[in-house]
This record gives structure tokens, C-alpha cells and sequence, in this order.
DNA sequence: CTGTTAGCGCATTCAC
DNA sequence: GTGAATGCGCTAACAG
């Protein structure tokens, strides 16, 4: 802003801070059912240590008044809080948007909120949204990490947290993953049994759980059925659907494949945008699969043969371990649940041609 | 969970609460500094109330011991917060996950938070939700409301209260449109220009300024153009994909169209759904368009031709306007933001057959 | 089972 | 410009 505009805007009529209305306390109810404040409090939450005949009149009290818990108070004093942070890389994509909707889901069955944060993937924002949830001190917190660092100072606060989607190198926290390996193994195998030999395999990572469990199903495919791997047919890529266009241009190219296997939803665009640039006829020509099934998978024609990795219930089962962890109903051993995935086939993968 | 279940869980061994790992406070800052608590208090956010050689010795301090503020005993001491509520309808629907993104964006600039709720376009959990972002004491909430009843709540307990897309019956707060009617105008002139005469137009609702909105620009467009419209030809339909494939198999069974509209994203692809199973090919003998463009609508052959309401800004737009009602830097009178609508032609329109 | 007392961590009066 | 005192609204210890 101009200097200008910040002292027309200095001179604007007055800057009301709040209305600062005034708001009932424990304090009111208390008047209003006769009781003292200690006692509605326990009325209103703890179980056993309020009569019943005063329990009821408690809460009609605050009913009636219109009393509302403050959540700040209430956390301050008891050192606790119903808020858990969900840390993110892009809710535009619509496995983290899935992620998202089934760990809220979860936690607003359980009473509980979600402060949803968005790192762009980016180390440093996350560092800077680590911080604002520990501010905020939040029991819990859900991450799809992007440094280890992030999970490690949660952790060293007092945080419960639970990894989602994927490992970085040996955490020593919950974590809840898709079943990569066995999903991507399956996906490969159903095109090694429709004859195909030549699969190229689309993938940006494989440092993480994710990327890595992918390839290994993707080998162990190819093991178990006796094919030799061409390395080069695994084809490293960036997370982005322009750099996969590319890189399947290259792959389409140099390498005579036959089918071609994304690692993930932003892949499987850039993919099939080259193909329908081709106009090959899929899968007549070419067999396009995909890791993650998101919904325009099944909208374009023909529908592509996808793994679901049960997105919106791997975000519940997040929701429940962190829940449970803060609840203390877990022993202290790490939890790794194991999101099962499962095999779409669809129309875009067919045998192989010739 | 059964009496038995809930006995075994009692019985486990033993609840930790929390693991109460101590954060350090001011106390433990000003003393680190060796100033007073308030001092720290002041060096650390209020300017001018501390000298430069203080403030940064303070600052010094915190960084060295890891003092991160407490935003429970800020909150609670200073009647403010900086978590904002965020109440949508389907965070899975990617127009609800762009609208959240941009506010997110914005929010996280301003070092804001979001709490985000999912209410399910159903009146009591959007309710509910109201209810806990007041426990939360949020200056401020942005929905997408279902019901007149919840903002009108918020208000009355002096929270800022922003209505994004729609607007229901007579308002009186501030919100931010998309500019619907332009949008609709300008997408079915576009298709009045190819010829078509008889465009069906598959809609939701029309008692929320979004659909009446779509539907007024539809007819506008019409009446300009100097082609009479057919009522017939404003379907009726559900917000549901499987109910708008059926209200367009009606529109192609009995009203002879040779284009269609459909009002949003989860319209269009039950619209799509019904044309591919046909095998009606488009544009050469049907036309499809859609309001609300989604990733999935440029993916498909032939891409879709649609509005782009540019979501993502009108969600950075609904933060901005919140955060301006917070800081008290806006005129009491109620501001509407109209966020531009465009069209973008793509191949799923052509002339119209014969 | 209930009332009294105390204090969570901080920001904001006031004096100085 | 800085320190001491006060209390935001609530719940956890205690008595009783």
C-alpha cells in the first residue's frame, strides 16, 4: 500500500476493534440455576459429579440464556484443546481434498476441529504452520510431511502426530499409508495378464513411502511374473502434469511401450493429455493405468483403470489414531495402518496390441 | 460402542491425559532477558512501547528457549482470535475445495487460521458448527449458508460474517458472488450464436441467488437475442449426478434440444454421462456446456465448454473482505463483491445440426 | 455432591 | 520506557 492510502486509510471513520459483545459466563449460568460456577461447570461437562435434578437445571439455565463454552478459557485452564491442525500440500488436489473430508468427518463426529493448513509442499511453510499449531496447542496433528523436521518438533512438543500418505526415510511415528506396494503389484499384474511386457512406469518420487512402494509393487509385478524389467522404462518425472506430458512423449518415443502405469492422479493428466494428442486409440494402441483414482478417471472415455487407495477413509483412519492416541487409549508402540487399495479396471487398459 | 466394550476400555493401561510436556511462557522469557513479564509481553507484538535494545534482546531470548506464545491465554486476554471458521458444504466437490483453498491462502498471509467445517448443505450441522465457532470465539466466519438462520446467528453474537456464492432471500451481511447472470448470459448467447434455439438448461435450485442468478442470465440472453425461450426447457433437477442424468434423458427424450447447459459441476457430469451413453456425438449433434469450470472439464474428449468463476479468487476475495471487517477498516454499510464470470469455449460446442 | 479457592498464560491498566 | 498488579473465563484442587 502507498503511503497515501495508508493515511487516507488512518483517517477512515474509526477502527472499531470488536463489538465486543458481551457474551454469557459461567458465572451467569451460575446466577440463573442458583448453583456456583464450579458447579456448572461440572454440570456441563465432567459425568458423576453433579446430581442429576441440578445437572438439568444447570442446562436449562445456560440454555436459556444462551451460554456458550469458552473454548479459550476452557483449553487455557485444562491445558487441552478440541482443535487439531491437519497439515497439507495442495487441497486442490483432490486426494488431499479427500484426505481432508474424511479427517473431518471423523473429528466432528468426535467433537473435535480441524485447523486445515496448506504448505504448498514447501519446507519452509510448514515449519511456519508447525509452529502456529503448537502456538495454538493443539493435542494432536495430521501431516502429509515434507521434511522430517516437521513430524520431529511436533513430536519433541508433546504433539501426538500422525503421518498420512506417506514415510520419510525412518520416522518413529503413526503413520497411515496406502497400501502402495501390493496396489501398484496388482495394477501391474493385471496388465502383465493382458500381455503386455513393455509397461512404462510414470513416477516423480521415490524417496518417499509413497513413490517407493509404488516401484516395488511395480517390480515384484514383473518378478513374480517372469518378465524382465527394462529399467528404463521406469521413467523419472516431476509432480507436475506438463513435466509428465513430457516425460511420456519420451517413453511413447524411445521405448515402444505398450502401456503406460501413472504413480498418481497430476501424472495420469499429463499422460493422457499426450496420448489424445497422439490420437491413439486407447487402449487399442496403448493401455493407460493409474495409481489414485480420482473421479474425471471414470468421466473420460474410455474410463481409466485406476488403484483407489480409499482416500476419504484413510483420512478417517488418521482421525481415529490421533484421537485415540490423545485419549491415551494406545500402547506406546508405533501404529502403521495399512489403507488397503484396491483395482479399478476399467476401459482404458485392454491387451496387448499384436 | 457396547457396555462390554466400553468396560474393557476403562480398564486399559491407563489414560494419560497428556504428556504436559511444559512450553516455556513469558515468565521464563523475561527472566532469560532479564526484564519483567509485561515487558516481554510488549517487546514482543505492541510497537512503540518497547526500546529497540530491549525488543531485541527479548526477541533473543525467545528464539534461544523456543518461546512460542500461547494463543489460548491471548485469546482469552485480549477477546480475540486469530482462527477464522470456514463453513462449507462439501469439501469433496472441488468447487467447495478451491473456494477453501483461496481463503486459506489469504488467511495464512495474513497469519490467520482456518478452521474448516464441513456441514453437508444440512441446516442442524451447519448449525452446530455456528455454535462451535462461536465456543471458539472467531472474529470472523466465511459460508457458503444453507439456512438464513446461521449467519444471522454469528451476527447476533458480533462475529464478521462474509456469504460466499450465494445469497439467501434478503440478506443483510456482506458477501461475494459470482457474477451469474453475466456468466449464464454470456454462455448461452454463445450457443444462441452457434444457432441453437432450443437449449434445455438443467438446474438445482433457483431460490438462492446462485441458481435464480444462472437462470436470469439465461433467460436474459434469450430475450435479447430474440428467441423465444420454451419453458419447458428449465429442467428442474436435483444436486445430484445420478438425478441430472435423468432430468437430461428427459430433455432429450421429449424436448427435442440441441444443446445443453447445465448449472454446475455435478450437473454437467451427470449430463455427460447420459450424451456418452447415447454415443450422441458432441457438438456435432448435441452441445454440452457447463457453469463452474472443473479440472475434470478440460480432460474429456471434447473438452467442455464452460464458465470459469474463478473460485479460487472469490475465495481470497471472501478473506480479504473478513479480515478487513476485523480490523474495523470498512464502512458499516454491507458490501457485495461480485467476482467476474468467464467463458471459456472450448470443444464441446458447435454449431447447431441441420 | 457442592462451594471455595486458586491460577492456567497472557495483555493491559496503572504507577513509577 | 519499564515493572507491578489485575483479571480474561474457566476448571482442578481442595474442603466441607
Amino acid at each position: 500500500m502507498s503511503p497515501r492510502a495508508q493515511a487516507a486509510r488512518a483517517s477512515v471513520p474509526a477502527p472499531t476493534p470488536q463489538p465486543a459483545v458481551r457474551r454469557p459466563t459461567v458465572q451467569d449460568v451460575a446466577r440463573e440455576a442458583g448453583v456456583s460456577p464450579s458447579t456448572v461447570s461440572r454440570a456441563l461437562h465432567t459425568r458423576g459429579y453433579a446430581s442429576p435434578a441440578v445437572r438439568a437445571r444447570v442446562r436449562a439455565a445456560a440454555e436459556r440464556i444462551g451460554y456458550v463454552a469458552d473454548h479459550n478459557a476452557r483449553n487455557l485452564r485444562s491445558r487441552t484443546s478440541t482443535s487439531i491442525g491437519v497439515l497439507i500440500s495442495d487441497l486442490r488436489n483432490p486426494f488431499y481434498a479427500d484426505l481432508a473430508a474424511g479427517i473431518e468427518e471423523e473429528l466432528r463426529a468426535a467433537e473435535y476441529q480441524m485447523v486445515l493448513v496448506n504448505d504448498n509442499a514447501d519446507p519452509a511453510e510448514e515449519m511456519q504452520a508447525a509452529e502456529t499449531l503448537l502456538a495454538m496447542r493443539v493435542p494432536g496433528v495430521i501431516v502429509t510431511p515434507v521434511t522430517a523436521k516437521c513430524p520431529q518438533v511436533l513430536q519433541d512438543n508433546g504433539v501426538h502426530v500422525v503421518c498420512a500418505d506417506r514415510e520419510l526415510g525412518r520416522s518413529n511415528g503413526d503413520v497411515v499409508l496406502s497400501d502402495n506396494k501390493a496396489g501398484a503389484r496388482e495394477l501391474t499384474e493385471h496388465l502383465l495378464n493382458l500381455g503386455h511386457t513393455r509397461i512404462g512406469l510414470l513416477i516423480d518420487e521415490t524417496k518417499w513411502s509413497t513413490g517407493a512402494g509404488r516401484l516395488a509393487g511395480f517390480r515384484a509385478a514383473h518378478l513374480d511374473n517372469f518378465v524382465d524389467l527394462d529399467e528404463d522404462l521406469v521413467a523419472y518425472t516431476s509432480f507436475d502434469a506438463g513435466a509428465a506430458r513430457q516425460t511420456t512423449r519420451k517413453l511413447l518415443n524411445d521405448h515402444e511401450v505398450t502401456a503406460i502405469i501413472s504413480a498418481n492422479n497430476v501424472l495420469a493428466q499429463g499422460a493422457l493429455t499426450e496420448l489424445k494428442e497422439r490420437r491413439l486409440k486407447i487402449p487399442r494402441q496403448i493401455s493407460l493405468a493409474a495409481y489414485d483414482d480420482v473421479p474425471w478417471m471414470s468421466l473420460v472415455q474410455p474410463a481409466l483403470t485406476t488403484v483407489d487407495q480409499s482416500t476419504v477413509e484413510m483420512g478417517r483412519s488418521c482421525a481415529r489414531l490421533v484421537l485415540a492416541r490423545i485419549r491415551g487409549e494406545l500402547p506406546p508402540r508405533r501404529r502403521i495402518v495399512r489403507v488397503p487399495a484396491r483395482l479399478i479396471v476399467r476401459g482404458s487398459t485392454g491387451p496387448a496390441p499384436r
